[in-house]
DNA sequence: CTTCGGGATATTGTATACAATGGACTATCG
DNA sequence: CGATAGTCCATTGTATACAATATCCCGAAG
């Protein structure tokens, strides 16, 4: 309650997933907060739509693992935690590892065009400095790459993997700002390396961005956590 | 329609989740076939109950890759085909191996207990020589080991991919049954591994185990596929 | 003062009604 | 005979109505 959530709501694709879009970003972003309840019945008001997509989205948003929802008890934004984020980013590792190798021996012309265009987003983005267009733009490179492995199945799994790293990425983005340079420099090497064709090193230079960055970001968020601990 | 289909409907926990239950058995087991259409009103009324419930259970498949949604265009049982076993047991490696080594590291004496029973219950299936009943056991064992690791966000990621793969499991140990006793060696060595608290034997134990499995299902399946290309 | 019970209320879960859209079928024209 | 436009129908998407249940508040008893 309280939250501005003004969105435009054109139905490209449907309106529960625009919806989950729209909820999605205000959960990274923290216009609502860990632990904030979500009634069924309020967004639905806010959006001048019914319950029906409502529901649906907040489905679309518990398998990403950014709303929990218990049984006639309701919906609420999952919490932020250490022991979450270092799962997250176990599970990252794995995966996206995964993902670079693949993209290195699948990739086509027409992926690389994207990986470069959505690089080149990525450094205007940052020279900007502003973590939400920054988080924006590698989220959309992440994709790229995802979609350059050709394997769907892989990339419906880190689709709903990626949205609950993005949380902790933001909150970190926030604090400390250089990380984005990091961020840049590893998905430079990844993006060379599947550009080669190179599938170890894509791999390899995958795993090291994201341990590197698990690292920092865990390291931010304690101290972040200690200084607020229940936001 | 025309397939039997009749489970019990209790509601231990949620109508939605017990009717995706049963439809997932259904789709794994061939009741339903690939590329079936699923009419939300037909499934409706074969239980008795309303297109809400059946909706939601229709999303729920969705995100574990057996079911296909096409906006307005109704949804259908996910097809089998090679490219999808390939992409299926690559990610299964990874996360798999994960699992198995985080159980290893994380794993509780009730953990032990959970994963000797059930490990107990896949040999007694392996001797009745049932595929049904053997990938039951061993889909329970599988859980017991995502559960020892204690990690939600991979026991997340994992309940969703693991049923895509037990269709290509069943197809597989129908034809060739010789394959539940690999199955039951591999996953002994697993198990062991996990009480010995060897986080690199558990993931080796583990890549090994689905590396074998990945090669064998692969090339019943193709030898299946020749038979009946469209089945 | 604390604890237990009962009723009111807020909210989810399910059913039904209505709207909108895509596909199939048919009839007509080239 | 083939192509095409128009209509009908099956099915999904959304809205609303109803049912069931968990939570909260308050009062009474110990």
């Amino acid at each position: 309650m309280g939250t501005p959530l003004a969105f435009n709501l054109s139905l490209p694709e449907g309106l529960p997933q625009e919806l989950a879009r729209g909820l999605e970003e205000a959960i990274v972003f923290r216009d609502l907060t860990p632990g904030e309840r979500l009634v069924e019945e309020d967004i639905a008001s806010r959006f001048d739509i019914s319950r029906s997509p409502v529901r649906e989205a907040f489905r679309i948003l518990e398998t990403r693992g950014l709303v929990l929802r218990e049984a006639r008890r309701g919906s609420r934004v999952a919490d932020l935690s250490r022991r979450d984020l270092d799962e997250v980013y176990a599970c990252r590792i794995e995966l996206e590892g995964l993902a670079a190798a693949q993209a290195a021996r699948a990739r086509s012309p027409a992926d690389l065009d994207s990986l470069d265009e959505r690089l080149e987003a990525l450094t205007v983005a940052r020279d900007r400095a502003s973590p939400r267009d920054f988080l924006r733009a590698s989220m959309a490179l992440s994709r790229a790459v995802h979609e350059a492995s050709h394997n769907r199945t892989l990339i419906r799994l880190l689709s709903t993997l990626e949205p609950q790293a993005m949380r902790y990425r933001y909150v970190a983005y926030v604090r400390a700002e250089s990380l984005m340079d990091a961020s840049l420099e590893g998905n430079g090497a990844v993006a060379e390396s599947i550009h080669t064709g190179d599938c170890e090193a894509a791999s390899a230079a995958t795993t090291r961005m994201i341990r590197n960055a698990w690292a920092v970001v865990g390291r931010v968020f304690d101290e972040s956590d200690a200084a607020e601990p229940a936001a």
